[in-house]
DNA sequence: TAGATTGTTAATCGATTAACAATC
DNA sequence: TAGATTGTTAATCGATTAACAATC
């Protein structure tokens, strides 16, 4: 096995390949080429080859590939095989629409603990779990055991959240909070800000012209 | 002017500046340097200026940015200075968490309509907003003229959204179906797919390295 | 003037795509 | 074998960053 250091694109593209997959092997589709796949994904064919390429071999010149084992590889690689446990941070409108996606659990993600600082909120419930006070955040993930974690409060309250998360061990947080968070190098960020993706819409039509993302 | 073709990573970030420098000016700051930008959102000063480069001059040599004066001027090249119409489909957990964000009227987003296709949910309300029949989108938006759209519906649904959308004479749409949609080549599409973005992070803790986005 | 900082060019870096030998 | 398609190399393309003359 090579020692990947695959870029991040690459990896945006192997959650996408896995959606696909799991489509495709639920309809009962053996086996796959590359050129079939750029058909569904838009995504090139030899980009496709290439992404693949970073983790080993996958595919048989001639053939194509195996529907559920290139599925199984790709989860192992991305390590959703198994349940990866999340926490999420922030039960207003957008944690509880976060909590309830369907999306999360089709692909072995599971919230496993929800905090607030609203002690309107607190000791309620959201979907099937309690909405803990945030101050327990770092003895709860103590029996968690949660690598993952989302934040969904306001804009100026994410440092503070993310300073908690970092402190309970956290190591990867997704941020929906529109504000660059400060974080020790060895935990990784991403953030989902839909009102910059509307913005730079925005700009796109106003030029008249195409643009897929 | 020059002709800008700046690539989407510029549009991407501008929309980021945009952000701070709002809070910068409700702040009462006057002025900011390349470098002070870096400082607060990450993004490198020479990247900062690189991007402004492609729509012209904005600051002074030896002084820095009007924090005033840039704001207006970014907002008005991603066309956010008026309001922006945009409609949403999908009045389920999601749509409802989307319609109530305030950060959308913060940026001058107006979501004016709601479509969605359950008969429990027409004629009922969405924070202020009644809930229509999504067969009567092309219809209404001959009055309200929205050119930007949000899919948030699921993914088997979300291509047949799309096509009512390019219809309607919608130019953008904003999709959070985890779904590529097929659309003409004049119409921009942005994804929004956080269970992709959780999938990344998952990677990239098993490798125990840094990484943000 | 001296110090600071811009706008832009050139250098670097990285990602995408095309091409093709290897292989089924 | 002939046709198809992989995995990978090399070419292309594009974005980021460093450096610096121009300017306040």
């Amino acid at each position: 096995m090579p020692i990947h250091r695959a870029p991040v694109p690459t990896l945006e593209r192997l959650a996408t390949y896995l959606t696909y997959l799991n489509e495709l092997d639920a309809r009962g589709v053996e086996m796959i080429s590359s050129s079939e796949m750029e058909a569904r994904t838009g995504i090139n064919a030899a980009q496709f080859r290439k992404d693949l390429s970073y983790f080993g071999e996958f595919g048989r010149p001639g053939i194509g590939y195996n529907v559920r084992e290139l599925k199984q590889r790709i989860a192992r690689i991305l390590k959703v095989e198994n349940e990866q446990r999340v926490l999420l941070v922030g039960a207003g409108n957008l944690g509880s629409a976060i909590a309830g996606y369907p999306g999360l659990r089709a692909q072995n993600f599971n919230i496993v603990a929800v905090f607030d600082n609203n002690y309107n909120k607190i000791g309620r419930r959201l979907w099937e779990l309690d909405i803990h006070d945030i101050a327990d955040l770092k003895s709860l993930n103590k029996e968690m055991q949660a690598r993952l974690a989302i934040i969904a409060v306001p804009a100026n309250a994410a440092q503070e959240v993310a300073n908690h998360l970092v402190d309970a061990d956290i190591k990867a947080i997704l941020n929906f909070a529109p504000i660059t968070l400060k974080v020790p190098a060895e935990v990784a960020v991403r953030n989902v800000d839909f009102v910059q993706e509307l913005a730079v819409l925005s700009f796109l039509v106003a030029r008249e012209g195409a643009g897929d993302s």
